[in-house]
Formats: C-alpha cells, sequence, structure tokens
RNA sequence: CGCGGGGUAGAGCAGUUUGGUAGCUCGUCGGGCUCAUAACCCGGAGGUCGAGGGUUCAAGUCCCUCCCCCGCAACCA
C-alpha cells in the first residue's frame, strides 16, 4: 500500500478583537468541509486555524477594558473555540501567536533571515504621538492630527528593521507566471502582478520599539515582530518548523490550500512567498482567495451594526443549515448577498421540502407497506436505472467540483440526485403499487431504490453537513460504517435488504418565513438611524478664534491628474497676500469651469500637506451630508471682498 | 485612459472559452398526486441578455464606442 497522501489546509488565523462574525465562519466552515471532503477521500488531513493575538489595537482594547492583553484575549479565543465547536469546524490544531511555540518559531525566523542578510535594520519614518506612543503614517493622521486623541503629532524616525521584499520580487512574479494555479481565483492573480509586484516592491518593515504587545526580537529586545512576520509564519510555527520535533512539517508542508479572504490575499501571495524563498522552504501550492458576505451589498462591519452573528444562527436553525447555506449560496471566489430571507427559503426549500421530506416519504412508506423492512429489490427497469446511474454518476461530479473548490456547484449536483429521487416517486407512484399483488412485487424494487439513493446522498451531504448523516442514517436503519463511506459509493446496492427503519424526527422542521423574519430582525433601521451621534465636546469662543477664517477668490481650477475626487485650486486672498493653491476633493460635484470666479471660505492657518506631490495650503469649507452624496461649497453672500475675515 | 470583476424574467444566478430556438433556483399563476415536513410532480406567464454601432445567413456569445455598479489601488486639507 502506498503512503497515504497528505493533504494540509489552512484558515486565515483571526484577530481576536472582537467576537467573529458569519464572514469568518463562512471562512473556516469552508476550510473543514474540504478538510472532511479529503478525509472522505482517504487522504492524511491536517487543518489548522488559529487566532494573530499581538498588536496595538488589542494592547489598547485591553487598556480599555481594564486587563491584561493575555487575559483579553484568552477571554475571545474561548469564545471562537466554542463558536468552532458549536459549527462543527474540526480543526487537528489551532495555533495561537502567544503560542511559546510560535513565539520561538517566530525568533528563529527572524534571526535567520536577518543573519542571511534579508532583513536589516534601518529607520522608520513617521508620525508621532507622544502620549498616545504610537506611530502613523500620514495617512493615518486626521487633519494633521492623531486620529486617536486628536492632539498633535510629530515627524519621528524610529529604529526599525525591514525585509527586503525588493530583492525577490523578480523571482515571485516569475514563479507566479510559471504557476497559474498558486493563486486562485485567476482574477486575484493579475491583480497582484500588476498593483503591486510590477510598480516595484518597497521593503517592508517588520519590527516596532513602540509596541510592546508582540514577540521580542530575542537578539535586540527593543524590537517586537511586527505583525506579518509574525502572523503568517503560524502555517509552519504550528507544523513545529525549526523546532525540535518537526515531524508534523516534514509529514505535511507545503500546504496544499491557504485559504484566506480576498483583503488578506496581498500579505499571503506576496510577503509569505518571499518569506518561505528566503527560508529556502517550499511555496504552498495554493493561495486561494474567496469573497465576501455582503449584506444589502454593503461589507459587513460592526461600525455599520449590521454583522450576523452565527452563534445565534447556529442556534436557532443548526449549524448543519448555517453550513449548508453557507457553502451553497454563493461561489466561492466571489462575494455573496448574505440575508436571513435567502436562508430560511434555503433552508425550507433544500433542506426540508427536498432532503427532509424526502427521506420521511420513504421512512413513511417503508414502514407502511413492508412494516418496516427494507425490502429485497427484483430486477431494475429503465426507470430505476435512470436513479441508479445519476445516483453512481454523482460522486464523480461532486469530486470535480470540489477539487476546484466549487461548493456550491458540488452541492447543486447532490441536490439534482435528491430532486431526481423525489420525481422517481411520482413516477412510479408507490401508492398504486400498493394496491395489486403484482405492484407489490415491483414496489419492493422502488423502495430499496429509494432507501438506496438515500444513502448515497447521505453519504454525499457528510462533508457540509457533519450531523444530519447519522441522523439520516438512523432513520434509515443503516448501522454498517462499512457503507458509510465514501468508498462504498462505487456501485449501487451496498445497502442490505432488512435492514429496519424507523421514522424519526424531521431532519429540518419548516420555518414560517414571514413569522420567522419578524421575530428575528429586530427593525434594523432605527438602530442606524438614531445611533446617538458621537457627544462632540464643547469649545470655547477662544477654541473657535485658532481656526482662521477667510473669503478667497478662485483664481482658476482643473482637475488634479490621476485623482477622481481632487480639484486643484489657486486662490487669491486680496491683494496683499500671497495666492494660494488649494487641493479639495470636490471634483466630483464641481467641474474646474464652475468653480473660476467663485467666492469660497479658507481656512487659512491650516498647516500645509503635500497631497499626490501637491503643496495644498488651505482647506475649503463645503456642506455635505454624512455619505458624501451631496456636497455644497459655502460661499459669502454677494459683496464680500476676498481676504475677508469669516467669524 | 491605474488594475480587475460585473450589468441576463420580480429577486439571486448560470450560459459568453468552441456564435445557431435564452436556462436554473426562489417567487407567481394553473393543474396533478395523496406516500410525505400544506411537502412532492407537471405545466404556464414573465427577459428588446446595460446603451449604441459593426462583423455574420445567424450575436447574450466576436469587434468598436459609451454608460452604470462593485472590489483593489490611490485619494477625499
Amino acid at each position: 500500500m502506498p503512503k497515504q497522501e497528505t493533504f494540509y489546509i489552512t484558515t486565515p488565523i483571526y484577530y481576536p478583537s472582537d467576537n467573529l462574525h458569519i464572514g469568518h465562519a463562512y471562512c473556516s466552515v469552508a476550510a473543514d468541509t474540504m478538510a472532511r471532503y479529503k478525509k472522505q477521500e482517504g487522504r492524511d488531513v491536517y487543518f489548522v486555524t488559529g487566532t494573530d493575538e499581538h498588536g496595538q489595537k488589542i494592547e489598547r482594547k485591553a487598556k480599555d477594558k481594564g486587563v491584561t492583553p493575555q487575559a483579553y484575549v484568552d477571554e475571545i479565543v474561548a469564545g471562537i473555540k466554542s463558536l468552532w465547536k458549536l459549527m462543527d469546524v474540526d480543526y487537528n490544531d489551532f495555533i495561537r501567536t502567544t503560542d511559546k511555540r510560535h513565539a520561538e518559531c517566530v525568533q528563529r525566523i527572524f534571526k535567520q533571515l536577518y543573519e542571511q542578510g534579508d532583513i536589516y535594520k534601518g529607520e522608520y519614518e513617521g508620525w508621532y504621538c507622544t502620549p498616545d506612543e504610537t506611530f502613523f503614517t500620514e495617512l493615518q493622521l486626521v487633519d494633521g492630527k492623531c486620529p486617536d486623541c486628536g492632539r498633535p503629532v510629530e515627524r519621528t524616525k524610529e529604529e526599525a528593521y525591514f525585509l527586503k521584499l525588493s530583492k525577490y520580487q523578480d523571482w515571485l512574479i516569475q514563479y507566479i507566471e510559471d504557476h497559474p494555479d498558486f493563486i486562485q481565483p485567476p482574477s486575484r492573480e493579475n491583480e497582484m502582478l500588476n498593483n503591486f509586484l510590477k510598480p516595484g516592491l518597497n521593503d517592508l518593515c517588520v519590527s516596532r520599539t513602540t509596541v510592546k504587545w508582540g514577540i521580542p526580537v530575542d537578539f535586540d529586545p527593543a524590537h517586537t515582530v511586527y505583525v506579518w512576520v509574525d502572523a503568517l509564519s503560524n502555517y509552519i510555527s504550528v507544523l513545529g518548523y525549526g523546532s525540535k520535533d518537526d515531524s508534523l512539517y516534514k509529514r505535511y508542508w507545503p500546504a496544499d490550500i491557504h485559504l484566506v479572504g480576498k483583503e488578506i490575499i496581498r500579505f499571503h501571495t506576496i510577503i509569505w512567498p518571499i518569506i518561505l524563498h528566503a527560508l529556502g522552504l517550499p511555496q504552498p501550492k495554493q493561495i486561494f482567495g474567496h469573497g465576501w458576505l455582503v449584506l444589502d451589498g454593503m461589507k459587513m462591519s460592526k461600525s455599520l451594526g449590521n454583522v450576523v452573528d452565527p452563534v445565534v444562527l447556529s442556534k436557532r436553525y443548526s449549524s448543519d443549515a448555517i453550513r449548508y447555506f453557507l457553502m451553497r449560496e454563493m461561489p466561492f471566489g466571489s462575494d455573496g448577498q448574505f440575508s436571513y430571507e435567502a436562508l430560511l427559503k434555503r433552508i425550507n426549500a433544500d433542506l426540508a421540502n427536498d432532503l427532509g421530506n424526502l427521506l420521511s416519504r420513504t421512512v413513511a412508506m417503508v414502514e407502511k407497506y413492508f412494516g418496516g423492512s427494507v425490502p429485497q429489490p427484483g430486477a431494475y427497469e429503465d426507470v430505476d436505472k435512470a436513479l441508479i446511474t445519476l445516483a453512481e454518476a454523482t460522486p464523480k461530479k461532486v469530486k470535480q467540483e470540489m477539487d476546484g473548490l466549487q461548493y456550491s456547484a458540488a452541492l447543486v449536483h447532490i441536490w439534482a440526485l435528491i430532486g431526481e429521487a423525489n420525481r422517481y416517486i411520482d413516477l412510479t407512484a408507490p401508492w398504486v403499487l400498493s394496491k395489486t399483488d403484482e405492484g407489490k412485487q415491483r414496489l419492493q424494487t422502488v423502495m430499496y431504490v429509494l432507501c438506496e439513493t438515500l444513502r448515497f446522498i447521505g453519504v454525499l451531504i457528510a462533508p457540509t453537513m457533519p450531523r444530519t448523516p447519522g441522523k439520516l442514517f438512523a432513520q434509515l436503519g443503516v448501522t454498517d460504517d462499512a457503507v458509510k463511506t465514501l468508498d462504498s459509493l462505487d456501485a449501487f446496492g451496498k445497502l442490505k435488504p432488512g435492514t429496519k427503519v424507523e421514522k424519526g424526527e424531521a431532519l429540518f422542521p419548516r420555518i414560517d418565513v414571514e413569522k420567522e423574519l419578524k421575530d428575528i430582525i429586530p427593525d434594523p433601521k432605527p438602530a442606524k438611524e438614531e445611533k446617538a451621534p458621537e457627544p462632540t465636546p464643547e469649545i470655547t469662543i477662544d477654541d473657535f478664534a485658532k481656526v482662521q477664517l477667510c473669503v478667497a477668490n478662485v483664481l482658476t481650477a482643473e482637475k488634479l491628474e490621476k485623482s477622481d475626487k481632487l480639484l486643484k485650486l489657486r486662490l487669491s486672498l486680496g491683494e496683499n497676500e500671497p495666492e494660494r493653491t488649494v487641493l479639495s476633493g470636490i471634483a466630483q460635484f464641481y467641474t474646474p469651469g464652475e468653480m473660476v470666479g467663485k467666492q469660497v471660505v479658507l481656512v487659512r492657518n491650516l498647516k500645509p500637506v503635500k497631497i499626490r506631490g501637491v503643496l495644498s495650503e488651505g482647506m475649503i469649507l463645503c456642506a455635505a451630508d454624512k455619505n458624501d452624496t451631496v456636497l455644497k461649497l459655502v460661499s459669502p453672500e454677494a459683496g464680500a471682498q476676498a481676504g475677508d475675515i469669516v467669524r
């Protein structure tokens, strides 16, 4: 017997700053379903998930809550683990970046990269907020101030280590082009090549001195390892790479699939391959970027208050139903819509009506016509053969789709079989057959074919719905594990006649959709609208006086190249003042032609900032709604002069 | 002209590679059946396939132009 082929699959390690939402569950369920499927196929599977627990955000959240960062993440991680248990996400190992084994591994990797010159010490330049002890990039600043506390920031340099991404970019471009399956779906590959690799990579800052909650650089303890080297290494640290016992690493690496959300595919297809290559390690076979679950066309996020809690759903409708919905409803590579209505309709139509009812009516008929004992089939007729042929063909179709991570298409094939079985009952009309002796003979075959088809279905749905097959087999009276395997679907007819069926509870009870929708969606609109506006602290007139506003005339206006929203304005502040250039994000509301000659209100003492290479010396005032869908310039009434003070 | 994805029946999608009567699920209307979880089966209605132009005997599918939506990037002083 040849050595069992291995299969190593991972999810991202999630950031435990809050409880997880249905989008995380989506990814984990997909990984788990694939792991279960590969196990069914007889592969030696290793499936890993975990949490990425370091960093400033967690440090701060813990501080707010008055607990240590470790205590903070411990609590959230416990919740995550119980979620996976609830949803039958059956991982082999759960890696936490705060694990000792992980920290040691990261330190070894960091040191090796440093010693061989792929990591070097340099300076990181940014804006520093002293009270918060935090660095920000230019982009993170709000009005040139600290985005967290609003206080002024200083331009500062920090000593930091950098990873030489630039050194490997040509190699990586070549590697990606030589391995078309490496990045999936293919649209992502183009995105990476065109947006990041071909323009050239910047070296990556991989350490911080200001973030304490992280893995120390062992040869320079003032530094902690900064996010990506830490997080990405989990995929091999969990296998014991570089440790005394690296047997798992030897057995399972390289990974067959890193399943990731599309938002982090960039790090997995650029930074991670370069780290591995620099370490002299083989590349994962595939990185698959799945889409997002979107709610009413919007990304799910806490701030919008539209988060869907997988715990609530799983408890209310069973995790199998949720798993089925997640895998069935969206094509795996692209975004999918989540709505309660779609969920409930799926549960009713596919699970209750098609699958549950098929089992229910079949078992009821075996009980009614044959005293609960699966009858011995006679010769197969054409109508039987049609269903049998489909049943026997389905595992192959499923395999083909699963190998391409097309979960939804795989389920469609299984449900086609369920549909045919329901139709078969109508075609054969058992209730008519039962009325004559001759018919009863024939009915034996019909009922056997149905029971055996259900056995096929039970086996095929198991990776997606781990709990349902047990219930199904219990009602069908199948106890022999040998006929619950994927192998046992190689031929129709392995179910033993004489098996005792027993009607049980409905697999999936029907849901009253309208009533349920009322119950579960507690008026989502008000929550959004009535959300109390952030209380704005009162200011004194002296505070206001700090802002110097004045009237300015627009002399010229032009659209800034390569920018959607920016207009470059030349302003006059009156005869005694020099003209100024100001950039304003109003291009979608005003054309350059409209702007010329208008009077606007300028914040004249705003610190100038360079945007897209152009120095902007101030900011003009506009009125806009919350979402910037409407935007109107603020202008004085006719008669004002350029340079007039606004107060 | 930054890169990419998309615009097909009321909703959600497939079909576009290899042009040839426009398909699936849900919903809706009608019929059948009575084994079953008011479930199941059959049938109907509903689409100028984003707009315009072109190639062709024939275009959702190929070519050109344009519009709109989404993601990434950039950016909103």
